[in-house]
RNA sequence: GGCUGGGUGGCAGAGUGGUUAUGCAGCGGCCUGCAAAGCCGUGAACGUCGGUUCGAUUCCGUCCCCAGCCUCCA
């Protein structure tokens, strides 16, 4: 399979250092807020990443990580007037739900910065140990120029960052590109003993700790979003290859591309932050899932209101095939076959929307199949193609069902038998009059071979 | 200003040096009591200006537009 590589700028073929153990890092959610669009997208794409490796390797560790310290947690803490440890465990489980909404499978492991203090603090001691950091007015900096290489994921040149510089140079460093590894805490503030004195890690030091303690120096893919490729990844990078003598840390850097909102960036300044909580009242999570995998994961991604209803019409299209086919035999789910067409699809850089065509494909295959054998073989092909997605895996009434629309099912069933009647006696005044009823309240009728069915309309 | 990614039909969105993407929407037909669903057919595109080429949406360069980042920061 080929990977586009941010630090090589190519599409690469990807083989994995250790073909037996394949492990890939993402940068989680920083815990002090309801989970947005823009975070969804990544731990989408990179749950969709997680399931093909999985079957294309026999074994990957995928480590997600929660970030439970921050200055912004802090803040939120005190602005709400609750414990800093409320804030994270609330949003941490908010962050679970709403990812379990969008079909998103836990990663294999999922460490908590909190967990770590230890390691950090020994990480940072050998980087000082190592002469790539100092210490300065209690803090603990990384020394950039004391790393050749600073600069090789993100393609900037020390000079370019200095020309562009509109930030106030804090008086403690020594260059204007050293980072903080480690900062002293006031008493009101979280914080650890230190031989640098009581305080709390810096932004970047968390993930190349964590990536360290669960996959070891060197990790096959380290995945985020663009905008973390420069400073978060960069000096993510720096610190893992200084403190482990230069060996080198990530394989295959990969990052998405961001969300604007109705052709707006999505910032708070412009009060058009998206969460997931409140689309999900608007759309099933699938759809949301969908509409996120419509798009290629390294452009970006226009969020509309149509985008939505759009995605949500797309899955009618192949939930109504596998409507269809309901009493279509399948085989066990770990017996099915994937088309080779649909999986080199995905094998060629995540080319989801690619891959979603040779689904569309099936779908009108199994609208023109003759025969049952044939039907069979394209149902379970559509059911594990999705199951790679994450798509598709519900029952095909429960998707037309409308789940929690409020609808009184029985009362639906009632009217369709009346009407049911009416037609039979050629009444089709009164049939028609049922149905518009309906309709009325959302629910499109289809008299198919084998009676009347019903759908929510989308 | 620097670095990075993107600009494709009404909308979304793949892809390709010359031949149907796909979904939604439109149009015509079939099916249907009528619809819906489905099927068949159909119109419609590659930001600008140049260059390379027999031929470019696809390669190269210019410009324009959109988005992100430019170091502890909302």
């Amino acid at each position: 399979m080929f990977l586009y590589n941010t630090k090589t700028q190519r599409k690469e073929e990807f083989f994995p250092q250790d073909p037996s153990r394949v492990t890939m890092y993402v940068c989680g959610p920083t815990v002090y807020g309801y989970a947005h669009i823009g975070n969804a997208r990544p731990a989408v794409i990179f749950d969709v990443l997680a399931r093909l490796l999985r079957r294309e390797f026999p074994r990957v560790v995928y480590v997600r990580n929660i970030t439970d310290i921050d200055d912004k947690i802090n803040a939120a803490a005190m602005a709400q007037g609750i414990s800093i440890a409320d804030i994270t465990s609330t949003y941490t489980q908010a962050y679970h739900d709403d990812l379990e909404a969008l079909g998103v499978l836990a990663p294999d492991v999922e460490p908590r910065v909190t967990n770590h203090i230890p390691q950090i603090i020994e990480m940072i001691d050998s980087l000082l140990q190592a002469g790539h950091a100092y210490e300065a007015q209690d803090h603990v900096l990384f020394d950039v120029s004391s790393f050749n290489d600073y600069g090789e994921l993100s393609h900037r040149n020390r000079a370019d960052m200095l020309a562009g510089a509109r930030v106030e140079i804090a008086p403690y460093k020594r260059d204007p590109a050293d980072f903080v590894l480690w900062k002293p805490s006031s008493e009101d503030l979280p914080g650890w003993d230190s031989p640098w004195g009581r305080g709390r890690p810096g932004w970047h030091i968390e993930c190349s700790t964590m990536a360290e303690a669960h996959l070891g120096d060197t990790i096959d893919i380290h995945g985020g979003g663009r905008d973390l490729i420069f400073p978060h990844h960069e000096n993510e990078n720096a610190q893992s290859v200084c403190a482990h003598n230069g060996i080198s840390f990530c394989r295959y850097w990969v990052h998405n591309g961001l969300i604007t909102v109705e052709s707006e960036k999505m910032a708070k300044s412009v009060g058009n932050i998206l969460l997931v909580r409140d689309l999900l009242k608007q759309a099933p999570g699938e759809a949301i899932r969908l509409a996120l995998l419509n798009a290629h994961y390294r452009g970006p991604l226009d969020w509309t209101e149509e985008g939505v209803m759009q995605a949500r019409r797309s899955l009618d299209r192949l939930y109504q095939a596998l409507r269809d086919m309901h009493d279509v035999p399948v085989v066990d789910s770990s017996q099915r076959k994937i088309p080779d067409t649909f999986l080199n699809c995905l094998r060629d850089d995540l080319n989801t929307p690619k891959a979603l065509a040779i689904l569309f494909g099936l779908a009108r295959e199994a609208h023109t199949a003759a025969d049952k054998a044939q039907k069979s073989r394209i149902k379970n092909e559509m059911l594990a193609a999705g199951d790679l997605l994450g798509l598709l895996q519900q029952d095909p009434e429960v998707w037309f069902g409308g789940a929690d629309a409020g609808l009184d099912t029985a009362h639906i069933e009632h009217l369709i038998k009346q009407r049911e009647a009416a037609r039979m006696s050629k009444d089709f005044e009164k049939a028609d009059r049922i149905r518009d009823m309906l309709l009325e309240q959302g629910v499109i009728l289809e008299d198919v071979a084998d009676g009347t069915r019903w759908r929510v309309a989308s």
